[in-house]
DNA sequence: AAATGATGTAATGTCAAGCATTACATCATT
DNA sequence: AATGATGTAATGCTTGACATTACATCATTT
């Protein structure tokens, strides 16, 4: 019922990578400590934007460090690279019966505008750029 | 991850009404049929649908039927009267730390964003009414 | 007023998803 | 070789949704 947290944890630790990238050691422990939560989490999480060609992760050495222009990167690019939604946002009633009139036709009927409603929040998504939150973030410090 | 079926399944409980209305009698029964669901799962569909007036249940009797304007009925209605996500579609990870710059700052940076995103997935469904559905509906028989 | 047929609602079991955590093999650097 | 970190599998826990059973309650009909 809620899109997984995988989302904000990942943003969240481009910004910490972001943030202290030369000065500190950006292994998974380290961001995890910013986080809040078990190392793994941050390694998967790695591993997904490493994938999306957006981190780079030194094995052995260790941290991670970013490669791809923060301006070229959107909430809703963050959103993709771990898989936050799989298919539709929407779940549908499995079986409605297609011996009924409106059973047989309510998937033609609304599929279209849930469809639609889910593009609008991705969208939105699109519309904010993980280098539009660093400057935010800055203002803040 | 998803939201709840309760919702399609509300919409489909409405078509099924209004369809059916006066030809058949529409207990919870006659529409679980249609939904291809358990009868119980219809009947709280109904309170939920009743509690934001847009339907009548006849207890005792049994059959409900449609008491508002589908015209005046969105999706978003309908969406909001089965309480398809409690609060925040998205889910944020719980503590962040708060001695870390960014970890202090990350809800201040993200909330709105996330916001602006369930809006705009809200207001695609207030686009659509009922009675669209209806029509749409009928084109299809 | 009893019988019928439907609703209102609680209780329970099942199942899947996500999260946290442990463990360890692998890797790069010192 | 030793160290410190990543990659990744495995496991347990918890939560939430869905399905189903059961039954008290209610309105109508006979």
């Amino acid at each position: 019922m809620k899109i997984t947290s995988r989302f904000t944890v990942a943003v969240h630790t481009l910004l910490v990578i972001y943030h202290f990238e030369g000065k500190e050691k950006t292994t998974s422990e380290f961001i995890a400590a910013s986080v809040n939560v078990n190392p793994v989490v941050i390694r998967r999480a790695l591993l997904s934007l490493k994938a999306a060609g957006m981190v780079e992760v030194k094995a052995g050495s260790g941290g991670a460090s970013i490669v791809k222009d923060l301006k070229d990167i959107t909430l809703f690019d963050v959103y993709r690279a771990v898989d936050s939604v799989d298919g539709d946002i929407f779940h549908f009633h499995e079986n409605p019966n297609p011996a009924c009139a409106v059973g047989k036709n309510i998937h033609a009927v609304l599929d279209t505008h849930l469809a639609d409603a889910q593009r609008a929040l991705e969208n939105e998504l699109k519309k904010v750029t993980l280098y539009d939150l660093t400057q935010d973030l800055e203002r803040r410090l």
